[in-house]
DNA sequence: TCTTGCCTACCTTCTGGTAGGTAGCTTGTC
DNA sequence: GACAAGCTACCTACCAGAAGGTAGGCAAGA
C-alpha cells in the first residue's frame, strides 16, 4: 500500500529537484518526463496541472517540516539544542548537496508569478515556521537558556531570514561553507558564552 | 547626445521590472514588446539574446549600485550612517515597492538555471557589495563606532544575508514592515545603545 | 467489468530567434 | 550644395522547437 516509490513520488521527488534549482518557471513537464522515464502526458494523469504539481509538492514539503520538527520537539529537549539542530539541518543539506535550498525560500522570492494556490501553500510554510521558531524562542527564555534582544516573533523572523539569505549567499559565492559563517553568528548571538 | 529615455534604456528597466518579479524565465521578450511598445524582433535588434539582454541589465544594475555606494562614502563619512542608509534604503525601496527585490539576489537563486555570464555579472555583484561592507565595517571598528563579534568579512556576509532573507520574507508575507523587523535589530547588533 | 496507469497522437500558444525590407538620418566626396 | 553610401532603428513575416494540455486507446490487476 504505502510503496516507497511509486510513479507519483517519483514525479515529485524529481519536480522538487529541479524546482530547487529554479524555480516555478525553471522546470517543465518535458524535463520530469526525461528524468523519471514516462510520456509527458502520463504526468497529467497525476497531476492534471502544473499548478496542481507544485502545490502538492509544496503542500507535501511542508508536511514533511512539520514533521520533521514535531521529531525534533521530541529529540531535543532544550531549546538551544533545537536551534542548533535546525541550523544544523539546513547545513548539512547544502553541504552534501542534496538540498541545497528552501523549496519555499525559494518559491517565495517568486511570489508575483506564482499561481494564487501555490502562493498560498508557500505562505503557510513562512507562518509554520515563524510560530515553531517563536514558541521555542519563548520557551528559551521563560528557562533562562536563551537570551533575546527583541521580541520571540521578532527573533525568529531574524532567524528564518538569516537561514534563507546564507542560502542565497552560498548559492551566489557557489561556497556551501557561506552558510555557517553566517548562521554560527546568529546561534552564539541568543545563546551567548559567559 | 544623452538622452535620459532611449528605446534601449526603455527595454532595460522594463526587463528589470519583470526580472524582480519572477526572475529570468519569469518573462518573455513578448511581455517586453507589449509594455515598451515595440515589435519583439526591434528588442532583438538592441540586444541579440537574452542573455545578452540579461548580462547587460546586470551589470548597469552593479554600476548603479557601485555609483550609489561611491556617492554614499562621499555624503556619510561615519561607518553607522553608511550602514543604516544602506539598510534605510532598501527598506524605502521595499516600502514604497519601487524596487521590491535587489536584481542580483533573486537571480542569485536561480544560478543553476543561468546563462554563465549572467551568473558571473551575479557573482561579481556579491563580492562587490560584500568588499565595500567588509571595509565600513572594518573603519567602524578601528574608530570604536562598531562592536564587531566576529571578522569585519563575516560580519558584511551577516549584513548582506539579514537584508536578502528579509526581503524574502516581505514577499513571503506580502508585508514591506517585515523589513525593518528584521534589518534594524541587526544594526542595533553593530551599534548597541550604551 | 471497472479502475488504474500508461501510452500515442495531436493541439494551441508561446518561446527565443532569423531574414529581409524600409524610412530616415549622417557621412564623405565631388 | 548634390548625391550616393552606409548606418540606425524599426518593421513584417517567418521558423523550429518547447510549453502546457487534451482525446482516446490499451493492457493489467482488483
Amino acid at each position: 500500500m504505502s510503496n516507497l516509490s511509486t510513479t507519483a513520488d517519483d514525479i515529485l521527488r524529481c519536480a522538487r529537484t529541479l524546482i530547487v534549482a529554479g524555480g516555478y518557471n525553471g522546470f517543465s513537464y518535458a524535463d520530469i518526463a526525461a528524468v523519471v522515464g514516462i510520456r509527458k502526458a502520463s504526468i497529467h494523469h497525476h497531476f492534471p496541472a502544473k499548478a496542481d504539481l507544485v502545490r502538492t509538492l509544496v503542500f507535501q514539503y511542508r508536511q514533511e517540516v512539520e514533521a520533521g520538527l514535531a521529531n525534533l520537539d521530541q529529540r531535543v529537549p532544550d531549546p538551544v539544542g533545537k536551534i542548533r539542530a535546525y541550523l544544523g539541518f539546513w547545513e548539512a543539506c547544502i553541504t552534501d548537496q542534496s538540498l541545497p535550498f528552501c523549496v519555499c525560500a525559494l518559491l517565495a522570492t517568486q511570489i508575483p508569478i506564482l499561481p494564487e494556490e501555490v502562493a498560498q501553500e508557500v505562505r503557510a510554510h513562512f507562518r509554520m515556521l515563524s510560530s515553531w521558531l517563536s514558541s521555542v524562542l519563548t520557551r528559551g527564555k521563560n528557562q533562562g537558556s536563551l537570551h533575546l534582544n527583541g521580541t520571540a516573533e521578532a527573533e525568529a523572523e531574524i532567524l528564518i531570514a538569516a537561514v534563507h539569505g546564507a542560502m542565497v549567499s552560498a548559492r551566489a559565492y557557489g561556497d556551501p561553507a557561506i552558510f555557517g559563517v553566517i548562521t554560527h553568528p546568529m546561534l552564539e548571538r541568543l545563546n551567548p558564552p559567559p
